[in-house]
DNA sequence: AAATCCTATTGCAACGTTACAGTTCTTGTC
DNA sequence: GACAAGAACTGTAACGTTGCAATAGGATTT
C-alpha cells in the first residue's frame, strides 16, 4: 500500500545541503506528523474537530522546528494583514511626541501577531489621502489616528467604508468609534484655578490649531473657569501650539511689551512652553514674580527650566497603548462603550528651583 | 468560436449590485483587455517581448481603474516584501530622534512602494531578537538599526544571513556595510576648539553610552583637542546621555561643587544638556560667565534656552532619509561606496540672548 | 514551398494558507 | 446485522501574482 503519497517538501534536502533552510510550512508539519496539511492547520487553531491528542502533537512539532505562519499566504487567503497603520502628518510638531506615540503602540502590539506600519502624509497632501489608500488597498486591519477635528472626514470615510480605527482624541460628528482622549477641559479648568489661586487676573492661553477637536476642550474649560474665578483673557493673538517655535516665542515677546500684558499664561503643549518662557524671558519679565505659565507636557523636559513653572503630565506612551487597545478591540468586535477612554490630568504640580 | 474562455471576476456583478466593489486584480484587467493575465503582468513591468501597442493599452487601463497589484500576491509568489523595517528600542531616550528618523526615512519611501514596519524590542529583550526575526520570518526587504556597537552582533548576523541593512552609526569589525553617520569626532573637536577660544580651561564631556560607536569618535576627537589645545578634562563621573535627566541633572550639579570643577562642557546630546543646564544654574554658577556649554541638537529647542549656550546641529531626519536610500540602494545592489555617508557639523553656532 | 526564426501572446503551475465539501472510521441504536 | 450519527481527518480549490514552457502567427530565409 502507498502508505503516504505526501512529498516531503524539499525542506530536507535544502537542510541537508547545509544552505539556508527555507522555513517550515504546514506542509513540513504535515509531512513530519503524517497527516493532511489542513488537519495541521485546524490543529493550530484550536479547531474543535481535531482530537486532542492530534493536536497536542501537531503544536509540539510546530513548536520545535520554529513554524510560523507565512504572513502573505494568510493575508492572501484571507485578506487578513496583521497589520495595524498608524497615520502620521510628517511635517509634525517638534519634540517626542511621535516617539512615545509609537512606543506606546508598539509595546502593546508586541504580544499580537500585528505589526505597525507607518503611513505618513505631508502637509501639502489631503490627509485623507493615506486613509483612502490603507482602505482601497485593504493594506492594514486597523488605523490609528491623530489630529483630529471635529468634524473629521476621514473618521466618516472609515466609518463608511468599515474599516477598524481608533482616533487620538474625540469627534462630535454623531458617529460613535474608538478613541483615546486627554481631558483637555479639566487640564485648562484646573490651570486657570491655579493661576487664580496664585492671584493672576489676566490669562492668555496658547491655544491648539483651531480646527482640532482639543481647540475647543481646551478654550471651553479655559472660558469656564475664567468666568467662575472672574478673571479676564487676553487674547494670544494668532498663535498656536503649531506655530514655528521662533515665531511664537517672538509673538510671546510682542504680547508682554503690550500695556495690557497678561499676567499668567496656559500652555497646550510641551515644546511651545519652551518659546513661551523664553518669550517672556526676553521682554525682560521674571516668571514666578511678574507672571506664572502652567504647562502640559509629555516630556520631563520642562521640570528642567529653572524658571519656576507649573506643569501638568499628559502621558503620550500611555494613549498609544490605549488606542492599540482600541483598535484590536474594534477589530475583534468588541462593544464601543469599552473602547473609549480619556486620561484625566492629575493635579497641577510644581517645580520650583 | 468560442472567443474567450475567460471568465469576467465577480467585478462587475459585485459592483453593479452597488456593494463595495473589489479592487481590481489582473484578471479585471485582463478580462477588459482581452488579454492574458500573463500578458497583463508583463505588460505592467514593461517587459521587453509585449508590443508597444499592447503595452500602452494595458497601462492605460490599470491607470484608469485604478490598479493596484496586490501585495500579498506579488509576495507570496516573489518572496519580496516591499517592507522596510526600523528596528527600535522602545526604552528609547526622551526626545525627537526617533519621530525625525521616521519622518526622514518615511520621506525617502513615499515615492517608493516600500512601507515603513516599526519592529521594537525592549531592553530587558536580546537586541539580537528582533532582528532575527525579520531575517527568519523574511518579513522585510531590508532593515535599518540604530545604536550601532564597534562590534555589533546585529551587523554580523544580518551580514551573515544576507539580510540587506543600513546603519545609523559606523561599526569597526571589518565588515563593510551601508551606514549613515555624523561625524561625532569633529564635533568634538570644534566643541574644544570653541571653548578653548572662550578661555576655558577645564573642560569636561557628557559622552555618549561607552558601548557605542560614536562614544569613541566623540571622545577620540575631544582628546585631540584638549591635547592640542593644551586644556584638561575634568572626568565626568559615569554619566552619559542615557542617563536619565534627573539622574544627570544631580550628576552635574555634584560635579560643579567639587573643588576642580569644570568651566566647559562639551555635551554629546541635546536632551542630556537641558540636565546640564539646569545643574550647572542650581549648583549657583552661570553660564557664559562662570562656565560655557557646547551642545549638540537635533531639535532647535536649545536655541530657546536663554542662558549663552553653544550649539551644533545635527539633522536627524536627513539621517533618516539617507539611510532609507541606502538600504534600498543595497537592496538594488547597488555598490557600497555610494551607499556610506558621514554628514559634517557645521561651524559651532552661538545663541545669545 | 518548406523550413526557420522571431514576435507577441498564452496557459499552467506554484508560493502558503484556509474554506468547503467530502471521506473514512468508530460508536451507538434498533 | 444493518444503519445512522458523529468524530477525525482528508483533498481540492482558490486568494493574486509571476516564472516557465509552449504556441500561434507572421516574416524571413533557403
Amino acid at each position: 500500500m502507498a502508505m503516504n503519497d505526501k512529498t516531503p517538501p524539499d525542506q530536507s534536502a535544502a537542510q541537508a545541503a547545509g544552505g539556508e533552510a527555507s522555513p517550515p510550512t504546514l506542509k513540513t508539519i504535515a509531512f513530519m506528523t503524517g497527516l493532511g496539511v489542513t488537519t495541521v492547520s485546524r490543529a493550530l487553531k484550536d479547531a474543535p474537530e481535531i482530537g486532542a491528542a492530534t493536536r497536542q502533537r501537531v503544536q509540539l512539532v510546530a513548536k520545535q522546528i520554529g513554524y510560523r505562519p507565512n504572513r502573505a499566504g494568510v493575508r492572501l487567503r484571507t485578506g487578513k494583514t496583521n497589520v495595524i497603520s498608524l497615520v502620521l502628518n510628517t511635517e509634525e510638531q517638534i519634540g517626542g511626541f511621535v516617539s512615545d506615540l509609537i512606543y506606546g503602540i508598539s509595546e502593546a502590539l508586541a504580544p499580537t501577531p500585528y505589526h505597525l506600519v507607518v503611513t505618513p502624509y505631508s502637509r501639502t497632501n489631503d490627509p485623507l489621502e493615506p486613509v483612502r489608500y490603507v482602505v482601497e488597498t485593504a493594506s492594514a486591519d486597523g488605523v490609528i489616528i491623530s489630529h483630529i477635528e471635529p468634524d473629521d472626514p476621514r473618521v466618516r470615510y472609515m466609518t463608511e467604508h468599515g474599516m477598524p480605527f481608533a482616533t487620538h482624541g474625540r469627534t462630535h460628528m454623531g458617529i460613535e468609534h474608538p478613541f483615546h482622549d486627554f481631558d483637555n477641559r479639566a487640564y485648562s479648568r484646573e490651570a486657570v484655578e491655579k493661576l487664580a489661586a496664585l492671584g493672576r487676573k489676566r490669562l492668555a492661553l496658547l491655544a491648539p490649531p483651531s480646527n482640532l477637536s482639543y481647540y475647543r476642550h481646551m478654550r471651553d474649560g479655559f472660558a469656564d473657569a475664567l468666568m467662575e474665578q472672574g478673571l479676564s483673557e487676553v487674547p494670544f493673538p494668532t498663535a498656536t501650539v503649531d506655530h514655528s517655535i521662533e515665531e511664537l516665542r517672538k509673538l510671546t515677546t510682542e504680547l508682554m511689551l503690550r500695556p495690557n500684558r497678561p499676567d499668567g499664561f496656559v500652555s497646550g503643549a510641551g515644546a511651545g512652553t519652551f518659546a513661551l518662557v523664553a518669550g517672556v524671558e526676553d521682554a525682560g519679565f521674571k516668571l514666578g514674580q511678574d507672571v506664572d505659565i502652567v504647562s502640559k507636557q509629555t516630556s520631563k523636559l520642562l521640570h528642567l527650566l529653572r524658571p519656576q513653572l507649573y506643569v501638568v503630565n499628559e502621558d503620550i506612551r500611555l494613549a498609544g497603548a490605549e488606542l492599540a487597545h482600541a483598535v484590536l478591540g474594534r477589530i475583534s468586535g468588541r462593544d464601543m462603550a469599552s473602547l473609549q477612554s480619556i486620561s484625566h490630568p492629575r493635579a497641577v504640580e510644581a517645580y520650583e528651583a
